[in-house]
DNA sequence: TTATTAAGCAAACGATTGTTTGCTATATTG
DNA sequence: CAATATAGCAAACAATCGTTTGCTTAATAA
């Protein structure tokens, strides 16, 4: 054995997630290889089949690591506030840290596209969908005007969120709390001119 | 020769450009082969590279029309407006309709990440900044209360519209022209309660 | 202590990947 | 009409892909 103190029950499985999740982050999912993964923590490819039938499922067990982590960071700091306009903009500052640059999982739940990986597409959208309903109450609590669309507010949202892992950069201006507190100041508050 | 009707001036590279721009868009850039791409317009693999010289370079070309397609759509509906905020919804419709349905072209050019495609990475992100500049100049039109930050408000804007590709549902209520309203108002006018 | 189960190695499988080479036929140019 | 350039064919290249099979070793359960 090249590695005695390795035990039985736990497996280099937790690596072999930490690696697949930091590869898909950074290289995307097709652009990742199972060799790629084996590499990184020292296994032969054929060696992670012990762990996952295909390389789908290694992806969707990095997903559901990364929507648990995402969820739990976000309700966290959420619970801290009990402005509603306040716990939403710490919901926000807590996702844009987790997928810009807190956690490989999280950054690859925006990164992958469940639309590039048909098998389990639909299980992937599901798992999304799960943590997008925690802005969903979020925003259900805000005081809004009358006939306000919070669907559209949402999409709104979380889109300009999730985009922000396009452009942003680390060492740019712009960190993940003034993203959010400008992101949430501009649904807020409007910036027409009143006369 | 099989198609005795070919010129040689107009060979079948725009047939090309069509199938791998609607490959791209529904496949993505790795998701499509190039024998993908040849085999929709019935050639051989190996044909291609009479065009190009490489895979990455087909995808360039597809995306410089994208970028020329889409701007120029967007061109064309905002000079029929005078209003400043009324340009800027224009824009965000022309530029919806084109992401969202009209154009393989244009959808390819949001669809496919430029970081995922190394070698012409910086091409790809220097066609996108010429595009997106029309938005600059859209946006420094506005008349904005003071302090409103300007830069901030066009990453929501076209992230928030950008991320549309991933919720869009052509048979869902949200068309074009109704989430480019609904987003530019609720940057316009704020929805907090006022008291 | 013995039987069982799981983790990983070693090596290969067939399929697919982007690309290259040499050739033919056509369209264009002078 | 002769010379040239190009579009495309035909066939292969080496590399890489996800995955499978059989074996060995170590940890667990009885």
């Amino acid at each position: 054995m090249t590695t005695p103190r390795t035990l039985h029950a736990d497996s280099r499985l937790p690596q072999v997630l930490d690696a697949a999740a930091r590869l898909f982050r950074s290289q995307g999912f097709e652009g990742t290889s199972v060799r790629d993964i084996a590499r990184a923590v020292g296994m032969l490819p054929g060696s992670l089949y012990c762990h996952f039938a295909t390389k789908e499922e290694l992806l969707t067990a990095v997903y559901v690591k990364g929507v648990q982590q995402i969820s739990s960071a976000v309700q966290a700091v959420v619970n801290k506030q009990a402005d509603p306009w306040a716990r939403l903009e710490a919901a926000c500052v807590a996702h844009l840290e987790a997928i810009l640059h807190d956690d490989d999982y999280a950054q690859v739940v925006i990164r992958v596209r469940p639309a590039d990986v048909a098998v389990v597409h639909p299980v992937l959208i599901e798992l999304r969908n799960r943590y997008e309903a925690l802005f969903t109450d979020l925003i259900k609590a805000l005081p809004l005007k009358r006939g306000t669309d919070r669907r559209a507010l949402r999409l709104m949202l979380i889109g300009a969120l999730n985009w922000s892992q396009t452009w942003y950069r680390p060492d740019g201006q712009f960190k993940p709390r003034v993203i959010a507190r400008k992101f949430v100041a501009l649904l807020r508050q409007g910036q027409e001119v009143s006369q």
